[in-house]
DNA sequence: CGTCGATGTAAGAGGGCTCTTACTTGCTAA
DNA sequence: TTAGCAAGTAAGAGCCCTCTTACATCGACG
């Protein structure tokens, strides 16, 4: 790993990360190339290669990255929601949408499946350390076994996930929701997801 | 449009899209490309053009063709479920699962922006009939405003497609889960935002 | 102050994709 | 039976991408 001194250009390795959030932010995870992240930063498209052996270590760094923002804004909307355990999990999904809304990178970057194979401790460890952000907010509300606590969380990030996902995608482009509307619902629908014990 | 007819392929048109439906499936939207589709039917990468003016246009036809099919199961679902409106609104989120997982093609391909800008009387058609199916299952359940039969419907599908994403990105892949295992908590959890006039 | 190593660039090989053009094949219908 | 046209092919232009190689730059440190 390259050290994060600043050269000539500062800190390029941090840098190519948050151009990569933005990238993703704007145009998702189909047109996400090296080369256009390089040109987002005004350097050389070989430049990223002297930080990341290719693309995919680029994105693990990203999918690292993403995970520990994630389960930062995850455990400050929980603790903004109150005490009700039900409403700090459900207070997760809204953190979600919003926050994955405005970076381009949820599950489905922090869990792609060109990354698996790579094997990456720091990742490994914030995708961990994620999981059990939830795993614990949802054990809160007072599920039974460990296995109904994995079904409530992943019930919670499947309803964020499609939220964000269809926002994503336009689907409620018509309506002009904002962020915050749809953040709204997918709170609404999760909190109701959580005395079902799913 | 070109005709139906058998020529040198057989009906190359038709073939193009179920192809595309089968490379939906296995590698996802981001792969998706028309010379895979040629490749796959062993035709020459300009014979689709033949038939499609670009690639916009035969994803186009897809959406259609996903829109009606997904329609189809979902209707044929709700008439399965029984007689209960909440259990027949509940199936279309499982029928999402199972048909989106098998084909590919969910509403991330259905309202894909970039064939928004395509005018097709019969793509439009078939998405406005999708929508109608669902919206006449959620009003069933007793919703009161249109408004609020929206709501419903878009919590359903955000439901249905965000397992349905999770699962597609590999994200349940560690449990073993099946596909029917995945497409029954979708229903569960579509089954419990009925009550809830989202 | 001069060397070394980290960081960056220029150039390009190699590959895939979109879409076009000119040519070929073979069904259909007069 | 043969002209005409729909449908397919071969070839390639043009674009973007990944990643490599050889060279340039500059800060740190002896």
């Amino acid at each position: 790993m390259p050290t994060n001194r600043a050269y000539h250009h500062g800190d390029l390795r941090a840098a190519l990360i948050a151009a990569s959030f933005d990238l993703l932010a704007e145009s998702g995870l189909r047109r996400f190339s090296v080369a256009a992240v390089a040109r987002r930063l005004q350097v050389s498209s070989a430049a990223p290669y002297r930080h990341f052996a290719d693309r995919n270590q680029l994105l693990n760094a990203v999918s690292a990255a993403a995970a520990e923002d994630l389960g930062a804004a995850i455990k400050a909307a929980a603790d903004t929601a109150g005490s009700d355990p039900a409403d700090r999990l459900a207070a997760a999904a809204g953190a979600y949408v919003r926050h994955v809304t405005a970076t381009g990178a949820g599950f489905h970057v922090i869990f792609a499946a060109e990354l698996y194979a790579i094997a990456d401790d720091a990742r490994r460890e914030h995708t961990r350390a994620l999981m059990t952000t939830l795993l614990d907010l949802a054990a809160a509300t007072g599920t039974g076994s460990y296995q109904e606590t994995v079904l409530l969380v992943e019930a919670t990030i499947a309803v964020a996930h499609g939220y964000t996902s269809l926002h994503a995608d336009g689907f409620f482009a018509r309506k002009a929701s904002t962020v915050d509307d749809i953040a709204a619902r997918a709170v609404e629908a999760a909190r109701v997801l959580v005395p079902a014990r799913l």
